[in-house]
DNA sequence: TTGAAAGCGGTACCAA
DNA sequence: TTGGTACCGCTTTCAA
């Protein structure tokens, strides 16, 4: 059998009551006896039952991570690991747990119940994919604290971490035009999906107002980025680069201009969304924005456990922004001679 | 207040253990009570406190992922979220959950008392990097599930899983052979790591056991790969094919090749180890070998509950192999023409 | 078939 | 500064 704090009490003769103030170096307790206690607990290998604390306590310390699995998408397979390491980075000095907990057999409807009544954990991260206004009204008006990972914009109040991607696409098309590229186009991603929106708006944000650039949505494939280059090319005016939205549409994008002897960078300018997992490793290296999904999932722990340390706050809304970092190599170097 | 077993019993007009043999669907509750306690729950919304029901079971329905955070790898980062699905497919059915526990804070010494001993965790999954034969001993004499991701010769009884590298790099060989090609050589991995040797072996698997094929070693990167490329061509005999640790040794040994003019596969075939990041992206396309990762956190969800559920079966040695899927590309299609 | 009561391993209040 | 004791919410044994 395992050692309790009963055993703890016996062998220290001492109240449990005492050994449990130890524990929580109570300062109603004597230094002398900590210590006798303590040499106990160490000698006999004791470890606290987390169930009994936490039951006691009524609290987890323990947040949810929760994810769809059925979904495959090539952000989560590149960047949960980072996700996952800027949550604990901030949870875990507070001696908090990472839960992972998976809706796709639960569903959706069930899942508030067990994980928010059933107090497995203080608080929960999530996905702009898999909360909906009426998850959020429920955890709204439950004052269950939450953090969503990515912009939802017309639910609230809410709290939630982005890259702001729209300040970023801003940066990467300042990027070509500083680069003396003149007429950027944007090709790829789905009109129906926000980072769409944001993207374009960044895209348009940096252009002057009366101009009309191309914006050619599909969805990002390769496939798309070759389909897509292809309709920039047969335009009236053809434009001189192209801001892409995955690695995979600029590497249809590259395929197709290379295959008809246009060369990047000095004909068209190729600039992208992502390092990963391509951007490096193209022929040539595509200029990128690189999103630090580290500090992104970093900022959504770091609200949550704002959030769970003062309810009160939970009512607010937040957003935070992780700032993109533009990576230039050579798909868009226009101006490497002169430098 | 939340509503507790207490409210459901009162509501209920029966006794607590009454309504908690509902909970666990006793066959000694008539039909109708179970009905109306049913009901009333339903009514109610009430959902049993897990750590309630942890602690007076004694068991904690919770398994935990071991890692270290600070480690970064582009097979982590490239696998992890299949990985963790994978375990989750097979746990997460049985109403087991996953908890991430970072052992960067921690430390490796205390981290056996963190979660065994506290109970945090019903049994662990980890790293063959992460599980020391010290550790491997303390969990055996206490008789604590786990396994271990990745092969680890030489620390017994144990339990691993892992992908079978060393017939994958047989089958990867064998196509090389099938193609045509008559000297392959190895490039990329260190001397030091157990999946170098496995899949070095595999490779000489392949081949006549007369043949003395070159096996050039080294950090697995793009520069490497570049610099191990330049080392076979330099032999007296130079190698008409070459197997690469990684995606990134095989992108330096394309790079390389391409810049002095060799043409791949007519003079040259690349076959790699991995399909991510870059496999079907490079110049020509790789041929590799895809791991499935998500098999591998499967089985090793899947043997995990099995010691759980079955404890006796604790101290047999048990190891199981995935096997990797040959994808055939470009980079090896000497015989297209012929096909 | 149901109920009463004693745990599970802690916490926390109040009295000593 | 310490000890006694009533919980936390559920399970389980034993009696009714």
């Amino acid at each position: 059998m395992r050692v309790t704090i009963n055993d703890i009490a016996r062998a220290a003769n001492v109240a449990k009551s005492t050994v449990s103030k130890v524990l929580n170096d109570s300062p109603t307790i004597s230094e002398a006896t900590k210590e006798k206690v303590r040499a106990i607990m160490l000698e006999m290998n004791y470890e606290p039952s987390s169930f009994a604390t936490r039951l006691a306590k009524q609290k987890c310390y323990n947040i949810g991570l929760i994810i769809d699995l059925s979904r495959k998408s090539d952000f989560l397979n590149y960047s949960f690991y980072d996700i996952i390491g800027g949550v604990e980075s901030v949870i875990g000095p507070l001696d908090y747990e990472l839960t992972i907990c998976n809706i796709e057999h639960i569903g959706r409807d069930r899942f508030v119940s067990r994980f928010v009544l059933g107090r497995k954990v203080d608080g929960i991260i999530l996905d702009n994919s898999i909360l909906t206004p009426m998850l959020a009204q429920e955890l709204n008006e439950r004052s269950f604290p939450y953090i969503v990972i990515g912009e939802l914009p017309g639910v609230r109040p809410l709290r939630w971490v982005d890259i702001d991607n729209r300040s970023g696409a801003a940066i990467l098309t300042q990027h070509l035009l500083a680069q003396g590229y003149r007429n950027p186009a944007f090709i790829g991603g789905e009109e129906c999906d926000p980072l769409f929106g944001a993207r374009v708006a960044g895209f348009r944000d940096a252009l002057p107002h009366t101009s009309l650039p191309p914006v050619l949505p599909g969805y990002s494939n390769e496939a798309n980025g070759r389909r897509l280059t292809c309709e920039l090319l047969s335009l009236s005016q053809a434009p001189d680069s192209i801001v892409c939205m995955s690695n995979l549409v600029a590497f249809g994008a590259l395929q197709e201009l290379g295959e008809r002897g246009i060369s990047i960078p000095e004909n068209i300018g190729i600039a992208t969304f992502d390092n990963r997992p391509l951007a490096p490793y193209t022929t040539p290296p595509l200029t990128c924005l690189d999103m630090d999904t580290f500090a992104l999932g970093a900022a959504a722990g770091d609200m949550l456990m704002a959030q769970i340390n003062e309810p009160n706050a939970i009512q607010a809304e937040e957003h935070r922004w992780v700032e993109p970092k533009l990576v230039v190599r050579q798909s868009t170097a226009l101006m490497k001679g002169i430098d």
